[in-house]
DNA sequence: GTTGTATAATGACTACAAGTCAGTTAATGA
DNA sequence: TCATTAACTGACTTGTAGTCATTATACAAC
């Protein structure tokens, strides 16, 4: 009996053109201005069938995040696998370029993925997709820790904790993003986004370099 | 006629009571599940006289962050002062260390000024308040860069640009702290609040040693 | 005192959006 | 053709930000 696989493969499809239309109708005027009325309208569905397939508005974006951390981690393996045979350092500078690349093409994306941790999200949203969306970022970490290790062993980086080294560097360029991300922000301190950006990737790798951490 | 003035000053107190009730009440259980109607309560007055005073939640909010950022910057202030004839690198290690110990006593205070710049916070205050806030925030930037200046004049820095240079600090620190203020995150990352932060405060300091800004 | 006026305060009301659920429609298989 | 199940619907409930016509209060003038 086929039945039974067609109408999976329907309900699948489904699905899709909600997140489609959430997609559309959350980033074209923020997240917060849409309405779950709107996502409805747009899938050509009501209401009702909407939270048929997602329990909650912060669901479908949780979903839709999801999607996109994906899209990034390939960017990163892709960056990481083409800069193997460089020095660490380069390598380094290739990931974050990388991150920056992505971002600059979904900076809203990245503002969601920083405010998830705020407000009525930690509320409306089940913890295992609040996870599974925090080990997606993660994923991305594990790129940059290859790459510092590499750079402990070539002795070019003096830090002992991996780990630590990534985090921190994860972190600083995030805060830099922020703060890009921001028009207001960015105007008052008056910089170009990307001397920023380039500023705080390189002082990084220079503090790896002279650094006995701690 | 004194009753004039005194009428200014009643004023002014029963603002600040409904401000201090919305701090009670705003951090008690996080701005989001705080409502109006809650604040009114503790300020033992109507809702109608909280929007007498404040023309919305947001214009709240906003009023009790400006007057913790000018806590925040007495502090780096005292710090910058008490560590003036130290060299640039101790002095930026106290002034970070006088950021981390701010926030660590009002982390609510810091996820709230991060998640100024999203969502309905933009839409519901006034181009005024949402600019006071910003110019606030960079004048504890001041205090960063005349340190590094000191740290250029004394030939430790090797960064060219100051304003650059401070900006970068700073939005990496935020991004630490950011990191560091969202249990998950931290818990997947794995790694001590303090650190995290002593990592990137030293790396950066390190990193403005060696790095002649591109 | 009494009264007129301005100022402050009120809370019932509106608007809006998230989320629910009893009821309808459509597909499938006997 | 009918019974059963699954998919879908949209009117309704709920919760909360923000409004505004009405009421209370303070005070100055007489």
């Amino acid at each position: 009996m086929t039945t039974r696989a067609r109408r999976e493969r329907e309900k699948e499809k489904r699905r899709q053109s909600i997140l489609q239309a959430a997609h559309d109708v959350f980033f074209e005027n923020g997240f917060h201005r849409a309405t779950v009325d709107n996502v409805a309208e747009r899938a050509e569905v009501s209401k009702g069938t909407v939270y048929l397939y997602f329990e909650s508005k912060e669901t479908i974006l949780a979903h839709l995040l999801l999607e996109t951390l994906d899209e990034l981690i390939e960017e990163l393996e892709q960056a990481y696998v083409t800069a193997e045979s460089l020095p660490a350092d380069e390598q380094l500078r290739r990931l974050g370029r990388a991150y920056l690349r992505f971002f600059k093409e979904e900076p809203e994306c990245f503002r969601l993925l920083m405010a998830m941790d705020r407000g009525r999200f930690q509320d409306s949203v089940t913890p295992e997709i609040y996870q599974q969306v925090l080990s997606a970022s993660l994923e991305g970490l594990g790129w940059v820790m290859k790459t510092i290790q590499q750079g402990i062993d070539e002795e070019m980086f003096r830090c002992c904790d991996v780990r630590l080294a990534a985090s921190t560097l994860w972190a600083m360029l995030n805060g830099v993003l922020e703060l890009m991300n921001h028009p207001l922000r960015r105007a008052m301190v008056g910089m170009e986004r990307e001397a920023l950006y380039q500023t705080a990737l390189e002082t990084v790798i220079q503090g790896l370099r002279s650094v006995p951490q701690q």
